[in-house]
DNA sequence: CCGTGATTATTTGTATACGAATCTTGCAAT
DNA sequence: ATTGCAAGATTCGTATACAAATAATCACGG
């Protein structure tokens, strides 16, 4: 058995596995929730950064605004999260947590609020700087390899706005 | 900045931020090749495993079994593959590659064959080692929180079987 | 032989998740 | 000012992805 390949392949056995474990693991607190990973994720992020945008936030999670969009939407139909069309610039959404949101994550059980890590706290420090260390590289890999040679740097400035309902906008309303 | 918290937030950063490189990855490899990552997974483990059923290519790619009849029926509404009622075991279908399926996989370029691991190669094997490693553990970890503290023994058996139209269970059909 | 529970594939329902298209707004160059 | 292009949010279409329910079959005990 060729080491390389083998490692290789180990590799990506091993990212699999661990997606479908992530995935069934944001099922369970669905369960126990009512609110999904990706929900609380935002929710969360939310704490910290409020009344930040759909881009901003999808930005912060990794995920595609379109994506943002449905999980704003889910979170807004429970009123755990609210739209304001920003004032000095009306092309954002602003987002930001509702009362009975903040009380929803509040009453989420530990392993909701730490959406990955129950058992890593066990590990010691060595192989957990390890584990950081190998995934940073690996995301740095992927990161580079799919953006090719090219390197974009991107300037964010800070924002203020204040309230005013949020009207759809798009290719259709309903 | 407390050591713990910020690696343990960190790597879970790098999950979310890998998980989304791993997505558009796949999405790239559709544009190129017009079949996505869990097809060409799917195909790609039919080539090593011929003839299996829907439970064990289920198994072997880490989804579940209701997640795979849709990539099969895709892949079969495209004759990639072929459904076979199993002789000896009614209940079980299997699949299998059509030379069609064959010749697809072949055309795929490099990236597609290797679903994750572009820049994965200039690694410096002790690197390598060190991330598979890790990921194993991360992994293993996981997958016991997952189950709590029980483990459940799995014996897998050998099996054969023959060909025999599909026809549909289930629910209801259309 | 007959019932009972387990296994297998499927359907349904819901939630991600992304790209492309679209509309609105912002901004800069002419 | 006008024109044109960029950025932001949304919609649409498609593909994962899983849990729960369902139907068929199997394996087993009596």
């Amino acid at each position: 058995m060729a080491a390389d390949k083998n490692l290789i392949g180990e590799i990506n056995n091993n990212l699999r596995h661990l997606i479908q474990l992530l995935q069934t693991r944001s099922k369970k607190i669905r369960k126990e929730t009512g609110i999904t990973g990706p929900q609380l994720l935002a929710m969360k992020t939310l704490t910290e950064f409020p009344d930040i945008s759909i881009s901003e936030l999808a930005r912060r999670i990794y995920l595609h605004p379109a994506t943002v969009v449905g999980i704003v939407d889910r979170l807004e139909g429970r009123s755990f999260v609210k739209r304001r069309r920003s004032k000095t610039d009306l092309r954002q959404v602003n987002v930001r947590l509702t009362a009975k949101g903040k009380g929803a994550l509040q009453k989420a059980p530990g392993a909701a609020r730490a959406p990955v890590l129950d058992g890593l706290e066990t590990l010691p420090d060595r192989k957990l700087k390890r584990l950081s260390v190998s995934l940073a590289q690996l995301v740095r890999i992927l990161d580079l390899s799919a953006k090719g040679p090219i390197l974009k740097r991107r300037r964010g400035r800070p924002r203020k706005e204040e309230s005013m309902p949020v009207k759809r906008r798009g290719r259709k309303s309903s």
